[in-house]
RNA sequence: CGCGGGGUAGAGCAGUGGCAGCUCGCGAGGCUCAUAAUCUCGAGGUCGUUGGUUCGAAUCCAACCCCCGCAACCA
């Protein structure tokens, strides 16, 4: 027994969820639920990130103020992980009060401890509107932006930076001796080998932004909203007294931050860095990169209304090797509903149900907990390989049905076949349980007492 | 140019020095408890190319070819 919080990272609310979204909160939710079933004190933390000069455009554009706009999305994100099971500690708003509260006592702590200048450094660039963000002199094409073909306008800047680049060594010492852990270890290589190349100093601050955290030592100035977003981990964290964090689940963009960014930040009020980060993969759809612009983006609903609640939750595990990227299909994802949910786990509830009402047997007592081989995947963040055991209890449950023949037998023997039949099925449904809460649920009151039929757990689509 | 991922059976993938595997699909058979479900057997691969290291290479090394991603909203 111990504690255990992991996070998601907020999500920004230009846009609204999709499946890649839903991936890392599934993954985030079947962690913490593990954690909570073996005993540990389990807090999940997810969220919304609403500062920023893309929110306050987007809401202009619906003709609503920045707090109106980020209130509709974040609402979204909010239901859809509801609708998802999820079992969040909290659903965290950078805009919340002590959120807000937390950001600008962190970093005067950050200006106090000489982590920040004591003054603006004059940033001076070319900058391109298309692009909302500065060029260097070697990205242009004869003076010109290569993708919007106009000319940057030089425009200079005061920004307050972060001394990052003090971190440098105790941050590759960190990282190197796992102390913070970084996964995939091919992750862990690419982070190493870009402090190697060096770290700069970065601006954490915004001279024209309206819509952000002002900054405590110089109101003038607004929080850039990175530095404002991953400070929320530590205003739950500290508030609930579990910091540092045990895991900060991300997609592999955003590592960076993380592993590095983050890291040094706590360092710089002298906190403790979180223990692990793990970067996953991404989802390419039909081949193609996912994007907005080519309107391939798969939203959660879509994929609720088809597979069902922890139907989605599994076909989203299950697909691929947790932490490598995946192209999703739907056809692939019909294949693994119909082939392991319909065919597998529904057909196998299905039959022993069946044969146990028409022989009158009832439950046999026993003790569960999730497997052992089960619970050691699921510690390495290898969920997809824990659903591969689950589904090889079951295939193994099918063939000792075919192998039983409990439709010959008859008395005793009948209801000693039975049972132990009985109890696998109990056992898959206690491993099912951080992946799918409902089903398993379901099954273990399905089979307890005297044993029912029941309709279909998973319908053939 | 750079950085990263990848090329293994019809499809999707696992396998990082020791007899090439899994799932789906396909073919044949069995069972009848079950959601046209389940079980058994089978066919199908010169592991991108060339060269090297080794008793032995999908696996290590070198060169090359091809696909994808990062630099543009986006986990």
């Amino acid at each position: 027994m111990g504690k255990f919080f992991d996070t998601t990272p907020i999500y920004y609310v230009n846009d609204v969820p999709h499946i890649g979204h839903t991936y890392t909160t599934v993954a985030a939710d079947i962690i913490a639920r593990f954690h909570k079933l073996q005993g540990d004190d389990s807090y999940l933390l997810t969220g919304t990130d609403e500062h920023g000069a893309k929110i306050s455009q987007a809401a202009e554009k619906h003709n609503q103020t920045p707090k109106e706009y980020a209130d509709t999305i974040s609402k979204e994100f909010n239901e859809a992980w509801d609708k998802l099971n999820i079992n969040y500690s909290r659903f965290i708003r950078t805009t919340d009060e002590d959120h807000i509260k937390t950001v600008r006592e962190f970093l005067q702590k950050m200006y106090d401890n000489d982590a920040v200048d004591k003054e603006p450094r004059l940033y001076k660039g070319l900058y391109c509107v298309g692009h909302e963000k500065f060029m260097s002199p070697e990205e242009l094409v004869d003076g010109l932006c290569p993708d919007h073909k106009t000319a940057p306008i030089e425009y200079s800047e005061e920004n307050y930076y972060f001394k990052l680049s003090l971190f440098q060594k105790q941050l590759e010492e960190l990282i190197s001796t796992d102390q913070i852990k970084i996964r995939p270890e091919t992750r862990k290589n690419e982070i190493l080998g870009k402090l190697k190349q060096g770290l700069e100093d970065i601006s954490i601050s915004r001279a024209n932004l309206e819509w952000g955290i002002p900054l405590p030592f110089n109101p003038k100035h607004s929080i850039y909203v990175w530095i404002d977003a991953l400070i929320n981990y530590y205003t739950f964290g500290k508030e609930k007294g579990i910091w540092p964090t045990d895991l900060h689940l991300v997609g592999k963009d955003i590592l960076w931050f993380h592993s590095v960014i983050w890291p040094a930040m706590l360092l710089s009020v002298g906190e403790q860095p979180p223990k692990e980060v793990f970067a996953h993969g991404f989802f390419s759809i039909g081949g193609q990169k996912m994007s907005k612009t080519i309107g391939n983006v798969i939203k959660p609903e879509e994929l609720i209304q088809k597979y069902g609640v922890d139907g989605t939750r599994y076909v989203l595990l299950a697909a691929f090797p947790f932490g490598e990227d995946g192209d999703f299909s739907w056809e692939l994802f019909d294949k693994l509903y119909n082939g392991n949910l319909a065919n597998g786990l529904g057909n196998l509830i299905a039959r022993v149900a069946k044969l146990a009402q028409d022989n009158n047997i009832s439950e046999p007592k026993n003790d569960f907990a999730i497997s052992e081989e089960v619970s050691q995947l699921i510690q390495n963040y290898h969920l997809n390989a824990a659903l591969t055991y689950i589904w090889n209890q079951i295939a193994d449950t099918d063939k000792l049905i075919n192998l039983q023949k409990p439709w010959t037998l008859k008395g005793g023997e009948l209801e000693t076949a039975l049972k132990e039949l009985i109890l696998h099925i109990k056992q898959i449904a206690h491993n099912l349980q951080p992946f799918m809460p409902e089903t398993s649920e379901k099954i273990l009151k399905q089979f307890a007492g005297e044993v029912t039929v029941q309709p279909p757990l998973f319908p053939r689509i």
